[in-house]
DNA sequence: AACGTTTGCAACCGCACAATT
DNA sequence: CAATTGTGCGGTTGCAAACGT
């Protein structure tokens, strides 16, 4: 069957935009603003597929967006960020003011890949590259999800809530004197070794059902298919941080929902 | 100056999934 | 409830600028 195009793209502009496209787009949203993004490009007079218009104003257009180099406090929040959270570029990019998913993506793999490899670091993993040959006691987690300062206030799922961990131990290598300064208590003048992290963490945006039958359909589609939606388990609406880090939350959807699944998979499994 | 290589980033593509009909 | 539509995401590509020889 097929879905059809998202546009016809016969006679539709590609490549890099004109500052005429740019002005198109700008003064149409501006006074109609965002949404419809398939019908907007005619609208607005635009050769563009609407995805491209979308990506556009997204990524260049808005006019909330930081544009600039990123700051050193900012290639550390990325990096602890992508520590936790992996390749999930929309929401670290939601953790930074400013600061667009494709931004942070290609920021990622020009710079930040390249230093934390300086650093004898794995930027997949997070680990140093030689690991392999460290016994596990000897190596510190370089993950959030086992950092017991990382606190949330779980009565209140839908306040924002700001964190402020102890500096965590990222790496430590047994018998690397110039790594001394690593402490467990994070108090330590090497940066390389700590980040001093404070994460701003929101509850997860969940998209509002119109209909109370599609949740439920969409729930039920777990049972017939097997597929956890990024809806139900957070993935794409905003990771559930409870469920992440091993709490667990009767407040929080997500963890509801991981309730279900728990029980879903007990029942097949 | 000319050419080849590397780097940085804007934009595209395909896919997944929520929303709607 | 199946089919369809619209949106958003992550991976990848293409190209211009910077750099090296």
């Amino acid at each position: 069957m097929g879905r059809s195009p998202c546009c016809e793209k016969a006679h539709m502009n590609k490549g890099a935009w004109t500052k005429e496209e740019d002005q198109l787009l700008v003064d149409y949203i501006r006074k109609h603003g965002e949404g419809c993004w398939r019908s907007l490009p005619r609208a607005a007079g635009l050769q563009r597929c609407g995805k491209s218009c979308r990506l556009r104003w997204m990524n260049y257009l808005r006019p909330d967006l930081k544009r600039g180099n990123f700051t050193e406090e900012e290639d550390e929040l990325i990096i602890k960020l992508h520590s936790l959270l992996g390749n999930k570029w929309s929401l670290i990019a939601g953790r930074l003011a400013g600061r667009t998913d494709n931004e942070i993506k290609n920021y990622w793999n020009t710079h930040i890949k390249r230093k934390l490899l300086s650093r004898g670091i794995d930027p997949n993993t997070h680990r140093p590259i030689n690991e392999s040959t460290i016994p596990p006691s000897k190596t510190t987690t370089p993950s959030l999800l086992h950092d017991e300062s990382v606190q949330f206030d779980l009565a209140k799922p839908d306040q924002q809530q700001t964190v402020k961990p102890e500096p965590t131990v990222l790496y430590r290598e047994e018998g690397d004197n110039n790594n001394n300064n690593c402490t467990s208590s994070g108090t330590t003048s090497d940066d390389d070794c700590v980040l001093n992290l404070e994460l701003s963490v929101g509850p997860a945006t969940t998209r509002s059902y119109r209909y109370e039958s599609t949740r439920k359909a969409n729930l039920d589609s777990v049972e017939s298919t097997g597929r956890w939606g990024s809806e139900l388990f957070g993935a794409q609406a905003g990771v559930c941080l409870c469920c992440r880090i091993g709490f667990h939350n009767e407040s929080c959807p997500n963890c509801r929902v991981s309730d279900a699944r728990t029980i879903w998979e007990s029942k097949i499994l």
